[in-house]
RNA sequence: GGGCCUGUAGCUCAGUCUUGGUUAGAGCGCACGCCUGAUAAGCGUGAGGUCACAAGUUCAACUCUUGUCAGGCCCA
């Protein structure tokens, strides 16, 4: 006979591999089909609100693996929330505007003459382009939101709300218009924002110049040594001509320094450089010492112009890491020197025009380009005898990232949101304070950078993005920006988009809403339009504004922020600015960040280094799960490498997960509901405490946003404890006990609980593998059409005697440790095989007596017999087993033919 | 140069903070073996770590302090 016949295998239609590649762009349509989004929205819209507000990624190019990672990431708690009872609606945005995409459609129109009306149109055409192409690839990750309505910061109503948002900030009386020292492009004639700021090696002359004092008597008065000279050293020359002051450290101590015949005042601490560098010979004149503090407001002549003066002050930004101690200050040419010089009272002098060249105010520089006028400014000192030394060096130096050439600073007129008007960043720190970060130094990270923020220029000398709705005095140059007007300009930009503020002149804008163009401070009409477009950072800055409304079914604050680490500066903290600017308080209440993805040695990756890996190859070629198993495999919150040796692990957890599953799936024939648990004796106790133990772990770590520790729990549970524990040993209850057996009903209904809950503790990570298993559990325990719309699975916590009971088991599985490595040496021994051919004899203390708390040695242990004598300590030895093996069990038994157990189920078999 | 972060077995992670304390754990991978009734599956055993490095504090440091090195982000 046959026996095989006889008992129950494994059966599912689950198949062993999953065939991805195949199988969920399928369910990528059944989910379309049956409107999955849809019926989660409809089971879930009168829960409570957990909203996670998108930060925009940008419409160019496809989606690179750190977007990949971003989108999934927020899928796992937009996920993991609606199956713990939230209401969790995604809504999707995409940044819009910009200087990528400009960039883009201009060097494609190049040897073209193109209106910026054809620019701007060519651009929203172009990024509706990659909007579609991202959202196709977002949607093939598994990510669920509501994919058909969008945000996009370029739609009529977006870009209105931007400028109602700008008007708010008007009328809070944020913004102004002013000069201010920025990163200028001298060939695109352009401000640059910080992130179009590239740092890149420089080769620069460094000097060393001397000033003189341009009233010796008062230095002497305050002790300096007479004909004493303060040196500065710069690697910008061309800044000298707009020097208009000498910072020193307040609190550092000055020394002079007597070389050649001369003295020469730098920072004690600094004096050995100097002398090395540019006073050979030079040694420090003992006896004299002063603080940066005692010269403060002492005046010096300036060195190119004998004419000019240049004022000693104070600042605390001046560094004893190079240098003399004694900072060259240009109020037009650098942020220090700009800020120390508003506290002094200096002017925002800047002799440079916008093509980089001195204007009349440059002197006898004029018309020369910064770079070119540094040698003959270099040649001027040297002539002069101020130049005390000069050589080249190579440094780090800000560079623009769309022409490559090196950038200066340089004062402009440019609009402003003024961070220190009403307390504005006393506010958005408060606002720091009362927001969750995650992991928690991101609220370190956001205090230093927002207390040393500058104020956030606005304008941007571009074409695409929103027009900046401000007129401008032709006469008088006063700055025409009335919220009231602003207003009728987002009415009109509403309906017709922000084309409608270039196309339309200043006549019919005014006349739009029946004003006329009077200058109200000159009285003069010859106003014109501010041509600048704003900041793309403002646009998405405002999202909270714009996509956190009824509109979207959304409302503020909402529950999360997650974006890279990256975004501390970015989208975080313009949309803090924006939304505490605003009035409204913080955007979020959690603020999440994630780590970046390096290549596999730890690199940066980048387009130039070619060491970036596409997610959309691993898709194409694992599928998505295996991604998003991937991701949620390691702790996002630091950096983390794109290693194969890494996503071969996520294949490896992906088939070891499936396979437990198919095998749950398997055994499930005839299941019936969960006994009570008083019934579950022995390891189905086990698992049964095991598992609750698990699901709350799972349940702590979805709420912390710890999905790598998700990831681990579920992983290890299915390896150690179910695979290579109670599934193992339960095998021959499933396959061979009666079908009838209590038992046996027992433990498979055991078998459906844990996989209809692991199918739904998983769901999250990986949504096609588990919808399509889901699919497998037999009717009564798929309660749901699809697991994405179910709940996670609630079970009690574990009591503290419960706790014990599972801690205590710790001890039987040690001795099942022990016996299995006799039986390994045994095996080596080749006197048995398979364990079912051994007989084991385990020492026991009598705690154990005999059985593991219930489960019989033999089966635990997964032999055929097991005696048990007492002793102190654990021990264990094995023989081969003595009798005849069933044939239908493979038990070793004393009998011969089938071991009693088989035989009287059989016996049954064969009645009916 | 400044702010923030990261550095535990080949890989991914525990442990480190409030609580410093005998031989630092897990899974995977690897090696070896078993099974052939989860089978392009399953089970077992084993080998892998100067806890980045160096000082300091301490009876005792992976754990605390300082510094160094390497890498990352943001800024200069």
């Amino acid at each position: 006979m046959n026996y095989k016949d006889t008992i129950r295998l494994p059966r599912t239609n689950f198949s062993m591999k999953g065939d991805l590649i195949k199988a969920e762009p399928e369910m990528l349509l059944r989910w379309e089909e049956m409107d999955l989004e849809g019926q989660i929205s409809a089971a879930r819209c009168s829960c409570p609100p957990f909203v996670l507000h998108d930060g925009p990624p940008y419409a160019n190019g496809h989606v690179h693996l750190g977007t990949a990672l971003n989108k999934i990431l927020k899928d796992f708690i937009v996920k993991s929330h609606t199956m713990m009872g939230y209401y969790s609606p995604y809504v999707p945005g995409w940044d819009c505007h910009g200087m990528p995409i400009e960039h883009k459609v201009v060097t494609s129109a190049v040897g073209e003459e193109v209106s910026r009306l054809e620019i701007r149109r060519r651009c929203r055409e172009y990024a509706s382009t990659y909007v579609d192409v991202q959202r196709s690839e977002f949607k093939r990750l598994g990510v669920f939101g509501r994919w058909d309505k969008p945000y996009l910061t370029m739609s009529y109503s977006y870009e209105a709300g931007v400028l109602r948002a700008f008007e708010a900030l008007v009328r809070a009386g944020l913004i102004y218009r002013g000069l201010r020292p920025i990163h200028w492009c001298t060939s695109c004639s352009t401000a640059l924002a910080d992130a179009e700021v590239e740092y890149a090696v420089h080769s620069s002359p460094s000097v060393f110049v001397a000033f003189l004092p341009s009233d010796p008597a008062s230095w002497e008065a305050r002790g300096v040594p007479a004909g004493t000279e303060v040196v500065i050293w710069t690697t910008t020359p061309w800044t000298l001509p707009a020097n208009l002051a000498v910072a020193l450290n307040p609190g550092e101590n000055y020394c002079v320094v007597e070389s050649e015949g001369r003295r020469f005042l730098v920072a004690s601490r600094l004096a050995e450089s100097f002398i090395a560098a540019a006073a050979p010979s030079g040694s420090v004149l003992p006896g004299f010492s002063c603080t940066g503090a005692s010269l403060e407001r002492l005046s010096l002549v300036h060195p190119l112009d004998p004419s000019r003066t240049s004022l000693v002050i104070n600042a605390l930004h001046v560094t004893m890491e190079d240098g003399t101690g004694c900072v060259h200050t240009a109020p037009g040419h650098g942020a220090d020197d700009f800020n120390v010089g508003r506290e002094y009272g200096l002017e925002v002098f800047c002799p440079v025009l916008s093509d980089g060249r001195f204007g009349p105010a440059g002197g006898k520089y004029a018309g020369l380009h910064v770079f070119a006028a540094n040698s003959v400014i270099v040649s001027d000192l040297q002539a002069s005898g101020r130049l005390l030394a000069s050589r080249n060096v190579s440094h780090s130096y800000p560079h623009c990232w769309r022409c490559k050439s090196p950038l200066i600073f340089r004062a402009t007129e440019q609009f402003f949101l003024d961070l220190s008007h009403g307390g504005l960043k006393d506010k958005v720190l408060a606002a720091v304070d009362s927001i969750s970060w995650h992991p928690s130094w991101g609220y370190d990270r956001m205090r230093n950078m927002m207390a040393s923020r500058p104020d956030w220029c606005l304008s941007r000398q571009r074409n695409w993005g929103v027009g900046l709705p401000v007129f401008i005095c032709a006469d008088c140059d006063h700055t025409v920006m009335e919220p009231d007007m602003i207003s009728h300009v987002a009415s009109l930009v509403e309906a017709e988009g922000s084309d409608a503020w270039f196309s339309m002149s200043v006549l019919e804008l005014f006349a739009l809403w029946g004003g006329t163009p009077v200058c109200p401070a000159c009285g003069s009409s010859s106003l014109r339009k501010n041509e600048d477009i704003l900041d793309v950072w403002f646009d998405s800055s405002v999202s909270h504004y714009n996509v956190l409304t009824p509109e979207y079914g959304l409302s503020r604050p909402c529950a999360v922020y997650l974006e890279a680490t990256d975004q501390h500066r970015g989208w975080f903290g313009v949309s803090l600015i924006t939304s505490v600017g605003m009035g409204l308080s913080v955007p979020a209440l959690n603020i999440i960040t994630h780590g970046l993805i390096q290549d596999a040695q730890g690199k940066k990756m980048s387009k130039s280094l070619g060491n970036v890996v596409s997610p959309l190859e691993i898709v194409n070629s694992m599928g998505a799960d295996i991604l998003r198993l991937w991701f949620a495999s390691v702790d996002y919150t630091a950096d983390f490498r794109s290693e194969e040796s890494q996503l071969s692990d996520a294949r490896e957890g992906y088939r070891k997960i499936r396979n437990t599953v198919r095998f749950l799936l398997g055994n499930l024939e005839g299941v019936g509901e969960l006994p009570p648990s008083s019934s579950f004796t022995g390891l189905d106790r086990y698992i049964w405490l095991r598992f609750r133990k698990l699901v709350a772990l799972c349940l702590v770590e979805y709420r912390a946003f710890q999905f790598h520790r998700v990831y681990r729990e579920l992983r290890n549970f299915m390896v150690v404890d179910l695979s290579g524990l109670y599934l193992d040993v339960r095998k021959d209850r499933l396959y061979c006990d009666a079908v009838s057996s209590p038992l046996r009903s027992s433990s498979v209904a055991l078998l459906g609980w844990m996989a209809s809950g692991l199918l739904r503790l998983l769901a999250p990570i990986m949504p096609f593998t588990c919808e399509e298993a889901w699919g497998h559990l037999p009717s009564s325990l798929r309660t749901v059409p699809s697991v994405h719309l179910a709940l996670l699975p609630s079970v009690e916590e574990l009591t503290l005697p419960e706790e014990e009971e599972l801690f205590a088991w710790r001890d039987a599985l040690a001795v099942r440790d022990s016996a299995l490595k006799v039986l390994e040496e045994m095996r080596a021994a080749g006197e048995i095989g398979g364990g079912l051919e051994a007989a084991v004899t385990l020492g026991l203390p009598s705690s154990f007596s005999e059985s593991a708390f219930g489960e019989s040695w033999a089966d635990l242990l997964i032999v055929s017999s097991v005696g048990v004598v007492p002793s102190e300590s654990v021990t264990a030895s094995a023989v081969r087993a003595p009798g005849s093996k069933c044939p239908r069990c493979w038990k070793v038994h004393p009998g011969s033919e089938l071991c009693p157990r088989c035989a009287s189920v059989v016996e049954v078999l064969d009645e009916s």
